[in-house]
DNA sequence: GTCTATACCCGGATAGAC
DNA sequence: GTCTATCCGGGTATAGAC
């Protein structure tokens, strides 16, 4: 068996994925990782920090992934091969992925809905590099587009893929077949990219 | 002044806004609105039964504003006014509305990333009936979208603009100057609502 | 019926013994 | 490194004053 903070990195992991942040209490982690209270402290500094960790290591697990797609894709991709190199790592959720991969995004998800200043902070560093890369080739696609409505759309697509995770969605995506979710998403964002802009101020 | 059960709803009310949920103790709406700690227990039964109390109010007056909004409109309104008369009511909060509004929309955006289960209840009880005349409106504009896609789509705005109110993504927004913001959602929206389905099954 | 004081339990943090 | 004991803040239930 490995040693203790590794330990509690693997139950808060998995807790977190199973129930969410919002319903682990320290107790069920040390519990659960066969470590004492006062662990977590000794060897993360708070119960926050432990979860953050574990968020942040999911985090830059997706943003590799999406690289390593990106990467794959031929330097003439069409617009709908980008957004789905996009989003399927996001969304993995009602997909049969491997375990690890829908765990990660139940945590990705659930962290984006109560983010910790902490994972606010990881995420506008990590989205950067990554996203601009993405929206650069997603740009050529979309050229009446200006840039800085592309960026909002793009935040704007990032925020409802997050909360549409939530339980407060789940009811209403019910009636939607799992296996048509992502195509029918990637359609709906393609349309959303490409639309006309709002130009640079409304007269009428 | 008013009885006790006001002071505490209005106090709850106004916590809710300038901090959000997370951020609220029993003992901060007992003390704001001059009151004993059990009296929320007595009047409301609990915390989270006084806080879903003014949700649900919230929620309650956006819907009626939505309406009133949608009855306004001509009967052969264009998509982007539909939209229009959709999205603004959910979305003031960088709007220089009046406060009243402001708070209100705060107050939503809050509830909708951290939905209590009774929250989550209303708002499906309540969308339904009103989203759906928006929605056969709508797809009037669209008859080339079928009405499971497009209630996805008209899902995944709601979620988006939850989402683009919480602090995730205030940093990615910073760029986007406040008085274009609801052009620009507006457009993004109408792009996702006319793009081509998906279709029954993706072939190739 | 209203309201208050208070006691209880849970959860996170931490000091200090080992 | 690990554990126990303890503290403190937070939500809740209740007994009793008015």
């Amino acid at each position: 068996m490995r040693d203790t903070p590794s330990r509690l990195r693997e139950a808060a992991e998995r807790l977190l994925a199973e129930r969410g942040a919002a319903r682990i209490s320290l107790r069920d982690i040390t519990d659960a990782a066969g470590a004492n209270v006062a662990s977590v402290g000794y060897h993360f500094g708070s119960k926050d920090a432990l979860l953050d960790e574990v968020v942040r290591s999911s985090l830059t697990e997706m943003y590799d992934q999406q690289r390593a797609r990106l990467a794959q894709l031929p330097e003439d991709a069409g617009l709908e091969d980008l957004v789905r190199a996009w989003v399927l790592p996001t969304f993995a959720t009602h997909a049969e992925q491997d375990e690890k991969q829908r765990r990660r995004s139940r945590i990705l998800q659930d962290a984006l809905n109560q983010p910790s200043p902490a994972v606010t902070a990881q995420l506008a560093e990590m989205a950067a590099p990554v996203q601009r890369q993405l929206l650069d080739r997603i740009s050529r696609h979309v050229p009446h587009v200006p840039q800085e409505e592309l960026w909002l759309r793009h935040t704007a697509v990032l925020a409802a893929l997050g909360a549409l995770g939530s339980d407060a969605f789940a009811g209403m995506l019910a009636a939607v077949p799992p296996d048509r979710l992502a195509d029918q998403l990637v359609a709906w964002i393609v349309g959303g990219l490409t639309a006309e802009p709002a130009g640079p101020r409304q007269t009428a």
